[in-house]
RNA sequence: GCCGGCGUAGCUCAGUGGUAGAGCAACGGUUUUGUAAACCGUGGGUCGUGGGUUCGAGUCCCUCCGCCGGCUCCA
């Protein structure tokens, strides 16, 4: 056995090894100095503790300390119990569910006769507080089903309980126990309570047993901790920039867009200065695409339910589905624009000379999304689509991908984009009957797929049983300034539509024969894509697509006009500024107003620019750039938003 | 949809049963301003909606609407 200590060293254990029967014991015998450090241990990717029963075989083991990254999964784990622990003693009727770590935290689930209010968590927090002064060791104790049982049944535990009876045969059934506080749990654990001391509780939510809602709505608590104080600091500092980020603040503040109750939930105004935006990457994206051979269409909002059920929305979609009647007829708001391409498609005979055909639409879709899951632009019933279809030849398929693919990481990439996480959904192996399409069709199709993803180099994550059923997918998820990931790029092949609205294509054989489609969007929903950006760009957007690019800032009065002579300059090429004046209002506080309207560049224009025919440029970032010839200054600035910088 | 929290002026928020408030914004005036908030004044509200309790409701109760946090990363 192989041992990795926490300082990096390497030490291979034989004769310890075999005499001790759990790791805390070996490391005991071992390195009593060592033993106080190590809190457990990762073994082929699987965190274990110190009861860790040594396996006979050799292998390698990464000892952890408490600071050790993956540590957390432990601790974290550990102060769910601490939680659940100061929770029993306040509400003592509380009955315990599950309380796993997760990725930034943990959580633990509570069913309770009154939920709780946010006070309770101070005075659950202080608690805590005393646990961990207490320092309790986390005892493991494995017993016999029939042991565990009875436990259960004296600790009254109805959760417990249904977990134990599904848990299976041959699994060893362990409980922790530190201080008064036993629970069933597999682990693993820290040795004590008293290692972590920074934690902070985070909120209180609603959750349904096992996730489904079927089942009682329980009590959630999340929280998280961290082994060092300045850990938890920069985890909390990081929540506040992402607030600080909230696009739905920044919407309203910079008059982005809105959401007004009368009209009602999920559906997004684009306000002028937000528009603009988005024309400025429709202009991007249109100039992309038809250099790609895109056509540009447009389609109705709603169609006949009897397109919807050859489609099969109906069947898989309707409760999505907004719908209307129209002189005694059922129609439906469209929730996809694909049958309506479909139909365009349909609307003469195709040759495969015209494909592949590439038909583009900007097209507004309305789903009905649960009210629960609305969130800001994030999650909303009015969808903007920068969706495409690719009508082609099967053999086309992976020409296409790629091209998709390039496509996206090269617009992506302009917006500043340039971490991706991808994934390559394929059927579950497992339950292959429930997939539309022929088996041929699919193992063509994936192995296409994934030979775009190996020709590019790039890594990907295989996704088993991800796929749609009319087809396997590539996704595209880019990290933020910040750090999160979000899913954006989308494509999807499909050889169940093509065949449900019967698309034909003359080949070159003189037969027919079934054309694939590709669906495909790359910011996806334009009102989500739109709520991402204003938070990766904290709302300073690049000058190329700011609302305003120029604040125009006359000193005094007398200035006037020569500001508007430089308005009419900026307006003659093309760059978008304000003029900035009321004689109420002082020149610094003008300067202010458009720093927080994140101006990329302010001109500020008095006696000596008048003179001098010039003016003072002041960047966003508070820099003075001195002044400068008007002109020179639109030349520099019509050649960054020329290369969309 | 479900659980909890919240909803007072355009915005941020005070106001716990007894005459609806502040700051910012808007508007009017004084000031003619040199790089993140000059000064004085004015208007602005069915306290989200509808109902109830009460002599009296922004405040207490119910209904609906909307917003916010969440709803398996499984002992």
């Amino acid at each position: 056995m192989i041992l990795k200590l926490p300082d990096g060293r390497r030490l291979e254990v034989n004769e310890t090894w075999r005499s001790a029967k759990t790791l805390g014991e070996a490391l005991q015998v071992l390195d009593p100095k060592l033993a106080k450090k190590v809190i457990g241990a990762r073994r082929n990717g699987e965190y274990v503790d110190l009861y860790f029963r040594l396996p006979s075989e050799d292998g390698q083991l990464e000892l952890l300390a408490l600071e050790d990254e993956g540590a957390q999964w432990l601790y974290r784990h550990s102060m769910a119990h601490v939680m659940a622990q100061a929770v029993k003693r306040l509400f003592p009727e509380a009955k315990l569910a599950i309380g796993p770590p997760i990725e930034e935290g943990f959580y633990y689930d509570f069913d309770v006769p009154e939920p709780f209010k946010p006070e309770d968590l101070e005075k659950i927090a202080q608690e805590m507080q005393k646990v961990v002064k207490e320092n309790h060791s986390f005892e493991r104790m494995e017993v016999s089903r029939q042991e565990a049982m009875k436990m259960i049944k004296e600790m009254k535990e109805p959760y417990k309980l249904e977990i134990l009876n599904e848990l299976e045969e041959g699994e060893q059934i362990s409980f922790y126990k530190d201080g008064e506080f036993v629970d069933l749990c597999r682990g693993p654990h820290v040795p004590s309570s008293g290692l972590v001391k920074y934690f902070q509780l985070l909120e209180i939510a609603g959750a349904y047993w096992r996730g489904d809602e079927k089942n009682k709505m329980l009590q959630r608590i999340y929280g998280t901790a961290f082994a060092k104080k300045e850990d938890l600091e920069v985890f909390l500092k990081r929540r506040e920039e992402a607030a600080r980020r909230d696009h739905r603040r920044l919407g309203r503040e910079l008059e982005l867009f809105s959401m007004e109750e009368e009209v009602g939930p999920g559906l997004i105004f684009w306000h002028p200065k937000g528009m603009t935006v988005r024309r400025e990457l429709e202009k991007f994206e249109v100039e992309e695409h038809l250099k790609r051979g895109y056509q540009y269409v447009a389609t109705p909002h709603l169609g006949k339910a009897k397109l919807w059920e050859i489609s099969g929305h109906l069947s898989y979609y309707r409760e999505n589905m907004f719908r209307v009647e129209v002189e005694g007829q059922e129609y439906f708001v469209k929730p996809m624009n694909c049958p309506f391409h479909i139909m365009m498609y349909k609307s003469k005979t195709r040759s495969y000379r015209d494909l592949p055909l590439k038909l583009a639409e900007y097209g507004t879709v309305y789903r009905n999304e649960r009210s629960g899951v609305l969130h800001g632009l994030l999650r909303v019933r009015m969808i903007t689509q920068d969706d495409a279809h690719i009508f082609c030849a099967p053999d086309q398929a992976q020409g296409m991908v790629a091209e998709v693919v390039d496509l996206a990481f090269h617009i992506l990439g302009t917006l500043g984009f340039k971490d991706y996480e991808i994934s390559l959904s394929v059927r579950d192996p497992e339950n292959l009957s429930k997939y539309g399409g022929t088996d041929e069709d699919w193992q063509k199709a994936e192995a296409a797929l994934e030979a775009v993803l190996k020709a590019k180099g790039l890594p990907y994550k295989r996704m088993e049983g991800e796929a749609q059923f009319y087809g396997p997918k590539i996704d595209v998820h880019v990290k933020d300034a910040i750090g999160r990931l979000w899913q954006l790029t989308t494509v999807q092949l499909d050889f169940v539509l093509p065949e449900r609205f019967d698309c034909k294509y003359a080949a070159d054989d003189g037969r027919e024969h079934r054309p694939y489609i590709i669906h495909r969007a790359l910011f996806g929903a334009l009102e989500r894509f739109f709520g991402i950006l204003i938070e990766h760009y904290a709302g300073a957007f690049p000058v190329w697509l700011a609302p305003v690019q120029v604040a125009i800032l006359p000193i005094a009065d007398r200035h006037l006009d020569y500001a508007q002579s430089v308005q009419e300059k900026l307006k003659a090429a093309g760059i978008r500024s304000e003029l900035s004046y009321s004689k109420h209002k002082t020149l610094s506080y003008r300067v202010r107003d458009a720093q927080l309207q994140k101006i990329p560049y302010m001109l500020v224009m008095g006696d000596k620019e008048v003179e001098s025919s010039s003016v003072a440029v002041r960047l966003r970032t508070g820099e003075d750039l001195g002044p400068q010839k008007p002109e020179a200054f639109i030349e520099e600035l019509a050649r960054k938003v020329a290369e969309r910088r």
